[in-house]
DNA sequence: GCTATATACTTGAGATGTCAACAATTCTAG
DNA sequence: CTAGAATTGTTGACATCTCAAGTATATAGC
């Protein structure tokens, strides 16, 4: 009993798998504060808000249906709703449906949504760069990139690796 | 006009501080969701709640100040009053008073909340190790944990960098 | 000693996201 | 072509966390 408890927590504190597991635990609630408290006094948008943003920018016609940001954000169907629908309001984003299949709505990056990326961007992007370039060399950063691609969710845009 | 988006829009894809960072959020929700999930089926805990408790279990005299958790897990005070507070009412941690300070409230692991730990840590940690252990080396392993842990919120126990 | 400031913590209100259940449409097999 | 299954998306109820404000204790400067 006694000794079983000390030889878990023995495991536990030598334990490498844990050590990265609670690294990247850390460095992503840091990083993430730090960057959507920016985000958001500077243009008025939270973290997610702002990938939707530049998936949208980056997709065929600036449009994506709502399953595919389900992938890409790794988001449940209900939250996306609900993210695309302040982006609604905010006119950054509209409906659209789809001729070919009647179940699909499309996001639909507008023009002021197109403008909102590019100034948010202009900073933002400037701050993760800040963030990363300061602390890695070029190749180191490639090591770190690689390495958590190979990781759950890195299989990029497919592996759609259902959330829930 | 439409070039300085286009320029904007190169930039972007070509950022490698940008697709570190994106992989690191997507890894984060996948692995999040993962282990959260199961840790939450087979013992009815939340990710944050078993760091609490594993953060106790390894402190002298089981016992940590409410600032300290702050520290380590990255949540605001009233994050960790409310992660307390659910952790209290189900008996696997009580408060404390300092007696040389009237402002510290400690959080305590109780005897149930230490066979707890125990518990979920068997199966836990075996989720853990699979996950990472499956898909790096050693020391790969090593190299991960230690680009990770030179990112914002890495000085360890220490560099509290105020959440908020 | 006493005011001013800083620290530790809590609380009410609200933001964001999940889960379960549901509706609508499309695909698949007999 | 039609019944059953799968896919796409939304909605209500709820969980977890943050922010702003407030309380209580401790520390520093005069």
């Amino acid at each position: 009993m006694s000794l079983t408890r000390q030889v878990l927590t023995a495991q536990v504190s030598a334990s490498p798998e844990l050590s990265a597991w609670a690294r990247l635990l850390r460095a992503h609630a840091a990083l993430t504060r730090a960057l959507n408290s920016q985000l958001e006094a500077e243009h008025g948008l939270a973290l997610n808000e702002w990938e939707v943003l530049l998936r949208l920018g980056r997709a065929p016609e600036r449009r994506l249906k709502r399953v595919e940001l389900v992938g890409q954000l790794l988001l449940t169907p209900s939250g996306i709703t609900r993210l695309l629908e302040r982006l609604e309001v905010a006119g950054w984003v509209a409906k659209a449906s789809c001729p070919t299949d009647g179940r699909v709505t499309y996001a639909v990056l507008t023009e002021a949504g197109r403008a909102k990326l590019d100034e948010a961007g202009e900073t933002h992007l400037a701050a993760i760069q800040a963030l990363f370039s300061e602390r890695f060399a070029p190749e180191e950063l490639e090591t770190l990139a690689s390495l958590l691609a190979r990781l759950p969710g890195g299989a990029g845009e497919d592996g759609v690796c259902s959330p829930g």
